[in-house]
DNA sequence: ATAGGAGCTGTAGTCGCTACAGGTTCAAGG
DNA sequence: CCTTGAACCTGTAGCGACTACAGCTCCTAT
């Protein structure tokens, strides 16, 4: 673990937050080369040294990808929170809007399972090559 | 509209079968590429030539992309088809795996949804620069 | 004969990563 | 102090399933 000589202020190398985050190190560097997370200052040698800061930020982008927010949505709610004034109705309203289209995307996939079970349901599951399934799919 | 020579069997442009599908035009020659469509005969130009069978084999996988089957699994279900010799049973078995995969997909979402909505709840969507959506994505 | 819509090929971009190859740096052990 | 080897570096290419464009050629209707 490396030290700062004026102040204890934990520093990590790109690994550890790998590690502490679940983000890939490949996927850190390609979210610093995007522009959501920011360029952090180097060894003599050139490799990336993380702050506390870094570690909060990276956890937040996972969490937000967990959660199914885009790079573009979760680049909107970052610039509101580096704004400094964003306001918790800002980030509530993008929050409903994500909700809003989870819940489309769960209707679609009702819709599917539906049409397919009905299709599974028709088909006797024998050895003949005449299948419902493929005749309902090339109707 | 074309017309055959010597029989009444219909052809038609890549447009035509596009318009009659809902298949882009790119999206059709992107399929002839990766070998899920079969390169048609062309006329003298070099423009392609489709009948009926290439409208139905586009329609199967236009409706089988609706419902949410990949590329990989739509090539599977057509060397089932094509080989003639395809059972029954395997295209059912193939459907309730996809069934299973979309139960999957909605459970997840259905989890985002609800950490969301509580994340959402617990904001009072003011103007105050300290949001518990914030606080509950960075920790 | 000509205008213009339809079609052609080939390439590059999208999103959100992931996987290399081929090199450099750092920290620990002898 | 020197060596080893793990960790890190850059840059590029690949995935899936398209989409978009540039810069042509072809076909049909007037």
């Amino acid at each position: 673990m490396r030290q700062d000589n004026e102040m204890t202020t934990a520093s990590y190398g790109i690994g550890t937050i790998s590690k502490h985050t679940g983000v890939n190190i490949e996927t850190i560097r390609y979210y610093e080369r995007i522009g959501i997370m920011p360029k952090p200052p180097r060894t003599a040698g050139g490799q990336r040294i993380y702050e506390t800061a870094h570690l909060k930020r990276l956890a937040f982008i996972r969490r937000s990808r967990e959660l199914g927010f885009s790079l573009d949505e979760i680049r909107a709610l970052l610039r509101l929170v580096d704004g400094g004034d964003y306001s918790c109705g800002e980030v509530q309203e993008m929050t409903l809007a994500h909700i809003a289209d989870i819940r489309r995307k769960i209707a679609d996939l009702r819709r599917m399972e539906r049409v397919l079970k009905d299709m599974a349901a028709k088909c006797d599951g024998g050895d003949v090559p005449e299948c419902p399934i493929v005749d309902a799919l090339s109707a």
